[in-house]
Order: structure tokens, then sequence, then C-alpha cells
DNA sequence: ACCTATTTGTCCGTATGTATG
DNA sequence: CCATACATACGGACAAATAGG
């Protein structure tokens, strides 16, 4: 279970450890049940705040991808995406990449699609 | 060139132009070398501030994607994406949101992909 | 039933930056 | 450029739920 944190960027800490948490638990990554590091620890880790970590664990378990509860820690509540699906998004994203193009242009793009169809 | 804004969306205005303006640019909705509706104008259109077009037109010329100039207006920068790389991303996200797999979840699963290869 | 350690929940406060009009 | 509002991040303190011995 690995996380990196890069506090210079324009993404938000909280968002940044989101982001990678969701990813890994659709992936598979993170199996479903497996427990997060308590936040505490998790902070310490990565040298960033406490309520950092919390925040980005309380967002997660009001989407449902983990379960939160005092002294219970955080445990991973979905399952993995689809592999065909996964398969697919890696290889238009690892395409798009070689073309040189933007991670931003991708995301913008998705979100045109997505709000279209 | 149709721009939808919902102030109500957690999603800043001026995000939320940007992300539009960027992906017709790339899909080539908004061909290369066509001039975008002064700012003025379009906060009109839209109902919003004139500072907040502005901070888009900004972004969008620091990345690139089109070019500002006193007097010149906003004008459109950057070639289409590939239609193969188009095409199949179209196709992930429609099957993904068919799925019922949310739009949160592809982003940072493509944002995850990304950093890693 | 009890105690203790662990872990999240909630509140206080402060500082800084950003979004918007 | 300026003012207001909001978001983010951090630090500390205590409350409350849970698990284990």
């Amino acid at each position: 279970m690995l996380f990196v944190i890069d506090p210079t960027a324009a993404e938000p800490i909280f968002e940044q450890l989101l982001h990678q948490i969701r990813a890994q638990a659709m992936s598979g990554k993170i199996a479903k049940g497996t427990r997060l590091p308590a936040a505490k620890d998790l902070a310490e880790t990565l040298g960033i705040n406490l309520h950092t970590v919390l925040h980005a664990y309380r967002e997660l378990a009001a989407e449902g991808v983990i379960s939160l509860g005092r002294g219970r820690g955080a445990v991973v509540n979905i399952d993995p995406l689809p592999e065909a699906i996964g398969k697919k998004l890696e290889n238009v994203v690892a395409q798009a990449k070689a073309e040189g193009i933007e991670l931003n242009a991708i995301i913008s793009l998705t979100k045109e699609i997505w709000s279209e169809k």
C-alpha cells in the first residue's frame, strides 16, 4: 500500500490521497476488506496532518469506497473494476500519453464525453 | 460553440469553462484558428463575471491551448486529437458509465495509470 | 464486568491561499 | 486592485466507539 504526496502540486493534498486510494481500490491493488493504516499513522508516514488524512477518509466513506468507524479504522468496501474496462482504459491512457497528450486534456475530454452520453 | 455552466456545481465556474473549451478544441469541435467569443460577450451570454471568463482564458493561454493578445481576442492554437484515440476514449468512458461507474472513479484511475506509465 | 489502547468524530483555533464578483 | 467568502492545511484537545485481554 504505497501512496505518494506532492505538497507542491496544485491538487490539494487530501485529494491526492483520495484519488490514490480510490484508484488502488478499484484496480484491486487494495483488496476489499483490507484495512487502511490508521489516519494518525498514515499522516506521520506521509508527513501531513492527521485532519488532512481524515478528510480524505471521510469523503471516501461518503462515496462508499471505504467504511469508517471509531476503533474499527478504515476498511475497503468496494469490488474491483471489471478487468476488461481497466485494460481498455490503461490502453487508451498509455497511448495518449505516448502521443504527448497532457493528463488535463484527457480528463477534460473524459468529462465532456461523460456529460454528453 | 456551446458552453453550459452550472453555478451550483462543486467544480469552480472557471474550471467548467476551461474544461469545455479544452475538450472541444481537442475533439476538433472548435477548429484550430477559430476565435473564441470576446470575454465580455461570453460572460454576458453565460451570466457569469468577466473576470471568471478571463481566468479560464488565461489558464488556457498558459497551457498553449489558445493564444491571447490585445485586440486579437482568444484564438484556438492546438490541433485536434488523433481520431483513433478519441474514439477509443469515447468507447471506454461510455462502457464504464453503462456499468454504473462514477466519473470520479474513472478520473482517479486515469491519474493513477498516467503516473505509473 | 472492567480496564486499556486504539481509532475515528468533533470541536476549538490560526494561517494562508484561492475564487468570485 | 480590492473585498468578501470559502477552502485548505495544520495544531491541539477531548469525546465516543470499538476491540482485546
